[in-house]
RNA sequence: GGGCGUUUAGCUCAGUUGGCUAGAGCAUCUCGUUUACACCGAGAGGGUCGGGGGUUCAAGUCCCUCAACGCCCA
């Protein structure tokens, strides 16, 4: 029995002592490469098994380049993870009673570097663990220096180049987290909520109006009403105000055709429309707009935590309002429709859901929130444009109106998605983009490298009122000042009508060093000290994660300045752009496209990869997306421990198809007895199936159990008596017996080569007729699993060599050379030459088996094969990948086997039938056709169907036989049992029969079919009379068979 | 609301340009412990390819339509 723990430890070491994953780059233009970068994990928790999908697939492409000689770099590294890996902290942190606020920026900085540093060590051990053949002395980290520096280079480098400005914006606030987010990073959840339609009394006394809003808490800050110039209501209203009720604010009603006029026979929205849309500019960005249009005031009444406050610009508070300032966002809401109902002003309320932007770290509703954050003009020709050209014309068509076309710059239709139809969300997606927000309240991430300060107006030097000229409120213009001069770049806008923000990049020390500046007398740190020193103050936040995350295939190979990090050297004109990048399609927005943008801006318009290949997701056994809360997760480091990583990844690569998620049902395993069963499932209140909080014990001794699921919830908490049950998935029992199946058929031959090596490479032509097969069906094997490779058809690959292994190698050529291996040296050549060829094939989705296996096999061979290429090496990660002659195929070798296994079948299923012993050997007798077959076969059939005796069926007969139609031969088997059940053959033969007929029936209706002869390709129509007449001939026999029998 | 994907054996999935009696693994049933492997071998049973309509000599495959499930975008 093959046992992984023992040859995992055993191949890893063997690996590291190797240096096996180590490249070094090449300056030689000429020669083929292969690289990727990993999608960096997350240091927030260990992989998951969507992270071990990945990864097995691009180590199989790893190593596959690797073997066909490619010079192969893997470039392996974590992320920082800025707002998920603050979340994890903080809520450790405060578990023990810490609040991050009490411990300040620094400590708390310290504190997720230990956090970081605990993860990122799991993660490499678990990437070993699963074989990834990175090359990890380049192993590199989002925030080390190499990256840092490349951050602050491109954000100088944007900034400078008027991609990247600061403004006053509604974002989607997190107000648990406390931070905005990105549009994408927001997800949009449907909720069972209501609809309020509210009474707003006209300002002159003259009646109200109602508002119909999903948000009534925001009335606050309502700044104005709106209605549909279309509307017939609206001329009962033009040009007058609204008291707004409890703040007595007069507001005006503005008329815009954004909004839904009432319609109850309309659309949905209509239906459910008052025609009257309260307008809260600072809590919401339709009316944000709508706001901007009709120049209606900003009123912020929240602040940052969601509650209702007037710290952050609600001025006009009135006594009635007094009461609701310092309520929660939940709380108010539900006083201000009670203040609205017991004032009869809330006209009827209604069920209704819709969908609601949660944060995709705190699921949490967003809050639309008025706020300064610092953005990258993403929607930029530069930046969207040069992401769109990118594409490949064949997936993706024209560029949108507005962007200009490709044209001769590099990478410019280059990008390609696999499965294809992914490069449509891609390009959609990019059709309607918006600005990126990059900065971040938080603590953990990479500091915005700007400082800022407040001047007035009056006190503006002149450079900056020139600048200013002509900009209105929030529009930053570039200002020439001594800081330009002094190397860093400046930025200048009024942020009221009277107050400039003035904000100073800085760029890192080693680009200050090599930039041409007028004034060269400050370095870095003494730039930031004058700054200091004149009033600046550096910007508190951090950047967005996929900033950094968007230079990753740059920045790992030591961009902008690798000779300032000797190991990367070289590696940006060898490995970028990468060859490939494989990742699960929720990344296409946050990552993939950033990364593309960045890359092409900063590289002269160079891909960061060629192919993007998206994978499925997996689910679990109904359907729903694997995650913690739910609790049915499988950790892939049970499955090494349970099934061995090669197992793992077989299992994962042959499920990896174009089209298909990932059904993976998943089993409960007992802790009392070590058995996997399939648990108890009970629904949850969200519609979710789950395992039930406590499992009963297979065993059926009442023990008990408690699952994921309880745990994560909090239901229950595991005891001694009641202890933790852990997943498992039967799904990886595949690879777990395919592995097993090639250690054991390698005992097996390497028991059987004992020969002295012959002097002379072997010729295909002068081996027994088996060994040409199982030649000529290795070349056909390699050959399709280089195809499937390229494709990125990974279950193309793991099935193919499944079936070559297991079915062609073990169940066929090694039990049909049992008798002759022996005594045969040319045959133990072939054997020996085979096993090394499905080793090297199988080494890329199986490495530790197959490179546990090597060392003896190497040792075993003998001799070697004309046109059939397999140098030795020391491991077979660095061997090389088979080359085979096409001359060693063989179609007619490969017919011929075909139709002797056919016989044997045929005998195999008689002997099955009637329970002949497996060592019994029974006698056949066959006409001279069959007869031919079977000499041809060289043995074969008698091996494989257990015949001790072929006899001519000219000879004198026995008494007691059976007959079997085969090719229009009748061959009569004897020796199988010592009397006839004449009841039994009878049966057989009648089920023969009847198939027959059936197909024959099925062959004459197509060949009467007079459309079919004439339109059909003739060739195919001659197949079908072919068939045919062998069919009759079958069945004549049979039927011959059947008339004795009477 | 727009887009994409899925629906094939009890389960998980293959099925390239339409063309042999629609395949595999697991599960089930029968037989077998033949010194590579019971994580095994030999054999068997099991599908009107989600429903309906159409094109065609021929449809799992192409077109239309309906339904269910999942994902993305608004």
């Amino acid at each position: 029995m093959y046992s992984p723990a023992d040859a995992e430890t055993d191949v890893l070491a063997r690996w590291d002592e190797a240096n096996a994953f180590a490249v070094e780059p090449t300056t030689d233009p000429d020669e083929p490469t292969y690289s990727i970068v990993i999608p960096p994990p997350n240091v927030t928790a260990a992989l998951h098994l969507g992270h071990a999908l990945n990864n097995t697939l691009q180590d199989v492409l790893t190593r596959y380049h690797r073997m066909r000689g490619d010079r192969t770099l893997w470039m392996p590294g974590t992320d920082h993870a800025g707002i998920a890996t603050q979340t994890v902290v903080e809520k450790r942190l405060l578990s023990q009673g810490i609040k991050r606020l009490d411990m300040g920026r620094e400590a708390f900085v310290e504190k997720t570097q230990e956090w970081k540093d605990e993860y990122e060590t799991v993660i490499l051990e678990q990437l070993k663990a699963l074989g990834a053949s990175c090359d990890y002395d380049r192993t590199r980290f989002t925030m080390d220096d190499v990256c840092a520096t490349a951050v602050r280079h491109a954000f100088f480098t944007l900034f400078q180049d008027g991609l990247i400005y600061r403004g006053k914006r509604l974002v989607n606030w997190d107000p648990v987290t406390r931070t905005a987010l990105a549009d994408d990073e927001v997800e949009m959840e449907e909720v069972e909520g209501h609809m309020w339609y509210l009474r707003y009394p006209l300002a002159d006394g003259s009646g109200h109006v109602v508002v119909a809003t999903t948000r009534p808490e925001t009335m606050l800050g309502d700044t104005g009403v709106a209605v549909n110039p279309n509307d017939p209501q609206a001329d009962a209203v033009r040009g007058k105000e609204v008291l707004l009720p409890i703040v007595g604010r007069t507001i005006p009603i503005v008329e815009d055709d954004y909004v839904v006029m009432a319609d109850p026979e309309g659309e949905a929205k209509a239906r459910i429309a008052s025609g009257f849309l309260k307008v809260t500019p600072a809590h919401d960005p339709n009316d944000w707009d709508i706001g901007l249009r009709h120049d209606l005031e900003v009123i912020n009444v929240m602040g940052p935590d969601g509650g209702i406050t007037d710290k952050y610009g609600w001025t006009d508070v009135s006594d009635e309002a007094r009461q609701f300032v310092g309520m929660s966002r939940e709380d108010a809401r539900t006083a201000i429709v009670a203040w609205f109902e017991a004032n009869g002003l809330l006209e009827k309320v209604i069920d209704y859901s819709h969908s609601v932007g949660h944060s995709y770290r705190s699921h949490v509703p967003i809050e639309p929130w008025l706020s300064d954050q610092w953005y990258v003009a993403v929607t930029d020709d530069r930046l969207r444009g040069s992401a769109l050209r990118a594409q490949a014309a064949d997936q993706a068509g024209e560029v949108p109106e507005g962007v200009t076309p490709p044209g001769d710059t590099p990478g410019d239709g280059a990008l390609r998605f696999m499965p294809p139809r992914y490069a449509r969300s891609y390009h959609s997606w990019h059709e309607n983009i918006r600005d990126w927000c990059i900065s971040r309240q938080l603590w953990w991430g990479h500091q915005i490298p700007v400082w800022n300060r407040t001047v007035s107006v009056a006190d503006a030097s002149p450079e900056i009122t020139a600048a200013l000229d002509g900009a209105g409120v929030d529009q930053a213009r570039p200002v020439e000042s001594s800081w330009v001069s002094a190397g860093a770049a400046h930025l200048v806008r009024l942020v009221t009508e009277d107050e400039i923000e003035e904000s100073v990049c800085v760029p890192p020390a080693s680009s200050l060093g090599r930039l041409e500046r007028a004034d060269t007398s400050m370095d870095e740190p003494q730039l930031v000290a004058a700054l200091e020193a004149d009033g600046y103050v550096r910007d508190p936040d951090v950047l967005d994660t996929w900033f950094s995350s968007g230079l990753w295939p740059m920045s790992t190979m030591g961009w902008p300045w690798p000779e300032d990090f000797p190991e990367t050297v070289g590696l940006l004109d060898s490995f970028n752009p990468t060859s490939l990048l494989t990742t699960a399609r929720e990344i296409i927005t946050l990552w993939v496209s950033r990364m593309v943008m960045f890359n092409r801006y900063f590289m002269d318009g160079q891909l960061p990869f060629q192919d993007v290949f998206i994978h499925a997701m997996i689910q679990d056994g109904h359907g729903q997306k694997m995650s913690k809360s739910l609790g049915n997760g499988v950790d892939p480091r049970d499955i090494i421990h349970t099934h061995g990583a090669d197992a793992m990844r077989f299992s994962l690569a042959q499920m990896t198809t174009d089209t298909q998620d990932l059904r993976m049902p998943v089993d409960t395993i007992c802790p009392h007895t070590g058995e996997a069963f399939t648990p108890e499932f009970i629904i949850t209140a969200a519609g979710h199936t789950v395992a039930a909080p406590i499992q009963q014990s297979p065993a059926g001794d009442g023990r008990t159990m408690v699952s994921l699921y309880g745990v994560a919830t909090g239901q229950v908490e595991p005891t001694d008596d009641q202890p933790l049950a852990r997943n498992t998935s039967a799904k990886f029992d595949v690879g777990r017996n395919f592995a097993n199946k090639v250690w054991n058929a390698t005992r097996f031959a390497l028991g059987s080569i004992e020969a002295d090596a012959p002097a002379e490479p072997v010729a295909v032509a002068d081996t027994a007729f088996v060994d040409r097969w199982i030649l000529s069906r290795l070349a056909e094997t390699t050959a399709t699993i280089d195809n499937a490779l390229g494709e990125y058809h990974f279950n193309v690959y793991a099935d193919t060599l499944y079936h070559f292994v297991w079915n062609d190698f073990c169940d066929n050529y090694l039990e049909a050379i049992k008798p002759t291996v022996r005594d045969t040296p040319e045959q133990q050549v072939v054997l020996g030459t085979v096993l090394d060829a499905i080793l090297r094939l199988m080494h890329p989705v199986c490495p530790f088996v197959t490179e546990a296996l090597w060392p003896a096999v190497s040792a075993a061979r003998i001799g070697t094969i004309a046109g059939v290429d397999l140098p030795e090496s020391p491991l077979v990660v660095n061997a090389t990948w088979p080359s085979i002659d096409g001359a060693v195929i063989d179609s007619s070798a490969a017919e011929t086997f075909d139709r002797a296994h056919n016989l044997a079948t045929e005998i195999r299923r008689l002997r099955a039938q009637r329970e002949v012993k497996p060592k019994q050997r029974i006698t056949i007798h066959v006409d001279d056709q069959v007869g031919g077959l079977i000499s041809d076969a060289g043995g074969m059939v008698e091996t494989l169907a257990g015949v001790g005796t072929v006899a001519s069926a000219n000879e004198e007969l026995p008494q007691v036989s059976s007959a079997i139609a085969f090719e229009g031969s009748q061959v009569i088997v004897s020796d199988l049992v010592d009397e006839v059940d004449v009841g039994a053959e009878a049966e057989r033969l009648d089920k023969a029969i009847a198939d027959l007929e059936g197909q024959i029936k099925n062959l004459e209706g197509r060949l009467s079919n007079e459309g079919y002869v004439n339109n059909a390709k003739p060739e195919l129509v001659q197949e079908s009379r072919d068939q045919l007449v062998a069919k009759q001939a079958d069945l004549e026999v049979a039927q011959a068979a059947r008339a004795a029998l009477d």
